[in-house]
DNA sequence: CCTCTTCCCGAAAGCGCTTTCGGTAATTTG
DNA sequence: CAAATTACCGAAAGCGCTTTCGGGAAGAGG
């Protein structure tokens, strides 16, 4: 491989010179640029980004720090997405994306302090709990960052229109002539389920339909057995409701598992409609109709503000909110009376 | 945060005996050691990682390759789970990962050459295409590198007993009654796909019966399109397989499909056995049986092998083949008379 | 009391690259 | 043809850290 040192021996200029000509100075005549690029060619030169970094003091590297918190890690379909669209979106303009660990060498470290170690120009934040005190200080930081399906005040957000979105569902059940309309909802300290919740109470509102007591459950973290038990309890009741909105599709499909064992139909005896529009809900019986997040909008989103705030040398504080659609499948049909 | 010459002014010692400090030298008495440390914590110093690594010749970075070529990414709930898991086991031990773009400012290089360039530590190659000169030219380089899924005679590997796997498969349709098996195959470019093949040739023959013409069909890269298209071949034979085993649990989904859309019924028409084991497959009707990898052994098996090839200083190529065993569930039924 | 260790510490070189600044040679201008 | 530009190149400092090597001070041994 060689380093400028070689180079300059190679072709008898100064290492000055050599990487002048690398870095498309004006000052370097056209041909010994050509003479160096060519020595660089030959012997697969290869600029040392170690170096560059520490003398340049811009790593072209991104830092990404993923919820840990529900042991989903990069698995989950959602943020797996988001950061997939990310990364061609950071990749096109130079970035490299790295993964932390906590642990520098036994030493652990915070995730901020192993950014600032590591001397990211950027960190994108993928994970939904907002209590996380390392996100806090992520946050808090001077970094360039964006935070991604999560709401702050300051720094660049993005994320989906919930509260549309859970609006969509609710008006779409309603048309259907669904009434009694339940919602099994995602954890209020995370703040996609906090904001469709608040979307199907506004959307209740709007429709002058009351919710029944016991009709908004919390059925926590958006798993597939928290969905199931939650849509138990709504089984439960002496009034049931003849549709759920569910925060999300993992959950829907621990819904419709529930009511399948409950020897009932989706949909012809309860109508389900979910959120995220995962791939895997195009299999299950009966193909969910949900509300799809666009997963490639939001990670491009979410580049492009992190992009925007590493140039400007001030911080930036947007917001961007992605639009949300109804995808109509087959767990959900009209009321027969 | 400052640097060392800033620890050094504060405390004053030499950066020598700062740096000696902070790495745990012997030759620094406890008494400086812990002035200079405590000086640390005040200022919040981290040492900056490029800078270290340029005079160590240590990244504490291990690169990774995925493919492209279908498009997955990192979307792909198998390759996921290997990274996942291989992220842990590596983060242990100090390591970040890197994912690299290709692209450097504009002129794009090769995986080789951007790792290179990085000086990662070692690389580890997790996509199936072992025609791809990208990563002919990672196992031909002299960093450490370990593949998944995919064998080499000269680096390391880990992948599933792909033959085993497709033998239990086959043992166990035959158990049930079945004589008429089918298999649905990958493609045979891709070494999973050519292994399991190869152990449904194989374990065909140890039961004595024999492949009907049209009985095995190459149905590509693993997609559900593509396994619902490989079952309509199969369903137009005349004489129709009663039981089939599908080298992969999204292509099974597509095969379900194409049955259920046929009007027949899984299992009690037709048998259907996976592979991989994914999440969602227990999610749909009717749940799936298949043959399980497992993710979590083969991330972990890969991240030994590379640590093992880093430390040591030669060319290791040890190959590691991860046990499977078979799920039951709910696709595979008796054969009845 | 002198010599030999042992214990601590620092000077300096080096890792590979960028960038400022100044200087010489070639070119243009009037 | 003298003066003023312009074009091209290199010395040197700096980025933040590690590591070798040597030397002084203190303690141990005779």
């Amino acid at each position: 491989m060689g380093t400028i040192y070689d180079l300059a021996k190679k072709t008898g200029f100064s290492i000055t010179t050599v990487s002048k000509a690398l870095n498309n100075y004006k000052d370097v005549s056209d041909k010994t640029r050509a003479k160096i690029l060519q020595a660089a060619a030959e012997m697969d030169y290869l600029p040392n980004a170690h170096a560059q970094s520490l003398s340049t003091k811009k790593s072209w590297a991104i830092g990404v720090m993923f919820s840990e918190a529900n042991e989903v890690g990069m698995k989950h379909p959602f943020f797996n997405g988001i950061i997939e669209s990310f990364r061609h979106a950071t990749e096109e303009q130079g970035y490299d994306l790295i993964f932390a660990s906590r642990n520098l060498r036994n030493r652990d470290m915070s995730y901020l302090e192993h950014f600032k170690h590591r001397a990211v120009d950027g960190i994108v934040v993928i994970c939904s709990d907002r209590m996380d005190e390392q996100v806090q200080e992520l946050m808090r930081s001077d970094i360039p960052i964006v935070v991604v399906d999560m709401d702050s005040a300051n720094c660049s957000v993005v994320y989906s229109d919930n509260v549309e979105g859970a609006r969509l569902a609710v008006n779409y059940l309603y048309e259907l002539g669904h009434q009694k309309i339940a919602h099994i909802a995602g954890d209020e300290t995370i703040d996609a389920g906090a904001a469709r919740i608040k979307g199907y109470e506004l959307a209740m509102q709007e429709l002058n339909l009351s919710i029944q007591p016991g009709y908004l459950v919390n059925a926590g973290f958006f798993s597939v057995e928290e969905g199931k038990q939650a849509m138990e309890r709504l089984l439960e009741l002496d009034d049931r409701p003849t549709a759920v909105f569910v925060a999300g599709d993992q959950m829907a499909i621990g819904v419709i598992e529930a009511i399948h064992e409950h020897g009932l139909h989706v949909p012809n005896d309860i109508s389900v409609i979910g959120y995220d529009d995962i791939d895997m809900i195009q299999y299950i019986t009966p193909k969910l109709t949900t509300i799809r997040q666009d997963t490639d909008e939001i990670g491009e989103a979410a580049a492009e503000l992190l992009l925007e705030q590493m140039t400007a040398k001030e911080r930036l504080t947007e917001r961007r909110v992605i639009p949300v659609r109804l995808v109509e499948r087959a767990s959900c049909a009209p009321l027969e009376q």
